[in-house]
DNA sequence: AACCCGGGGTG
DNA sequence: CACCCAGGGTT
């Protein structure tokens, strides 16, 4: 192996004056270094950092959020994406309680048993909060090393976790893998960035292939997703007196756990208007077509026959507020509301 | 190993 | 508009 353990130890130095000051580097709870750990999957530090104190306050710990309902940890998750996310943290939460007698795993293969956590996740956990000797290799990892090598390891194959752990431990100086593991993340946060990275200022320049060669924004490579054909989705807005009708979408398809309006409604309802935008599904690689066809039913009886029959809740502007729904839907609530 | 899951920021 | 972000689960 061709260890470069002199470049790690750089490294080290300079996130030693330069580490960013977040909420949940303050402490050294588990729980809440696990729970900052799930809020950052696949989110940006600054769009995570207020969510984290705003859970922690209202989860302070495994028991209260194991003790929650789902509808209360699915609100406190609006706005953050992915919301399995939401569900698995709260299976997990059961689990601390019941199978690990609440006490936090304190090792890389126990807190890999939790629901939602992962490779990346556990070891985060496990080098910060517990000491242990492991890289956390993530979306920065990729970066910065298929940088600092000049390596061409497509990153979207499944294989690319493997492969980085096995070059992170080339830069690792042993027994400093939490700093290490969030040096690398300040790093490519703020030096090693995807775009425009900074390499003037990077601790790693000495020594990195792609600095050398001013070819850092080459990588990493990774092959690019084909655009599949448009998608059409239509739904009902049934709303009488400021009241209106929703649901629960199931755990198919797109949107799961989250809200949505029915998708039709009796021929006997009066069209009151439509509206229709294309929203960029990026997730599916598909554009998105959503139809909202407007009824404003008269007769309140009517309305919540209808409710009844087809297992709707009413809600209105407010309690829509409580109840988490896609992003689209969302606004057009709000457009109805303030047009 | 491929595919699915989101909201928000950025150039 | 295209791409990215402290990834994980399912098939």
């Amino acid at each position: 192996m061709n260890f470069n353990l002199e470049a790690g130890c750089r490294l080290l130095q300079w996130y030693a004056e330069n580490a960013r000051d977040l909420p949940w580097r303050s402490t050294d709870d588990p729980y809440k270094i696990w729970i900052s750990e799930i809020i950052l999957q696949q989110t940006r530090v600054e769009q995570g950092r207020q969510h984290y104190l705003n859970f922690i306050e209202k989860f302070p710990t495994a028991e209260s959020l194991a003790n929650a309902d789902t509808d209360e940890v699915l609100l406190s998750w609006k706005g953050l994406g992915y919301y399995s996310r939401a569900m698995n943290l709260h299976t997990a939460a059961k689990q601390l309680v019941n199978d690990f007698g609440g006490n936090f795993p304190d090792n890389f293969n126990e807190i890999l048993k939790l629901k939602g956590v992962g490779r990346y996740t556990a070891a985060a956990i496990a080098s910060i909060a517990f000491g242990e000797d492991i890289p956390a290799v993530d979306g920065n990892f990729y970066r910065v090393l298929s940088r600092f090598f000049a390596d061409d390891f497509d990153v979207s194959r499944s294989a690319a976790h493997g492969y980085f752990s096995e070059l992170a431990k080339m830069l690792m100086p042993p027994g400093l893998a939490g700093d290490f593991n969030q040096a690398v993340m300040d790093l490519g946060s703020g030096i090693c960035r995807p775009r425009k990275p900074l390499c003037r200022e990077c601790p790693l320049e000495e020594g990195c292939a792609a600095a050398g060669t001013g070819t850092a924004e080459l990588y990493p490579k990774k092959t690019k997703k084909v655009r599949k054909t448009e998608l059409a989705l239509g739904y009902a807005f049934v709303e009488w007196r400021g009241s209106f009708l929703i649901r629960r979408r199931g755990t198919d398809f797109i949107w799961k756990n989250l809200y949505e309006f029915p998708a039709e409604v009796p021929e006997s309802f009066q069209k009151y208007s439509e509206s229709s935008f294309l929203i960029n599904h990026q997730l599916t690689h598909r554009s998105l077509r959503i139809t909202i066809n407007h009824y404003k039913i008269p007769d309140e009886h009517l309305f919540r026959r209808y409710a009844a029959q087809g297992g709707f809740l009413i809600t209105d502007l407010e309690g829509s507020a409580r109840k988490s729904f896609p992003q689209p839907l969302q606004r057009f609530i709000g457009e109805i509301f303030s047009g």
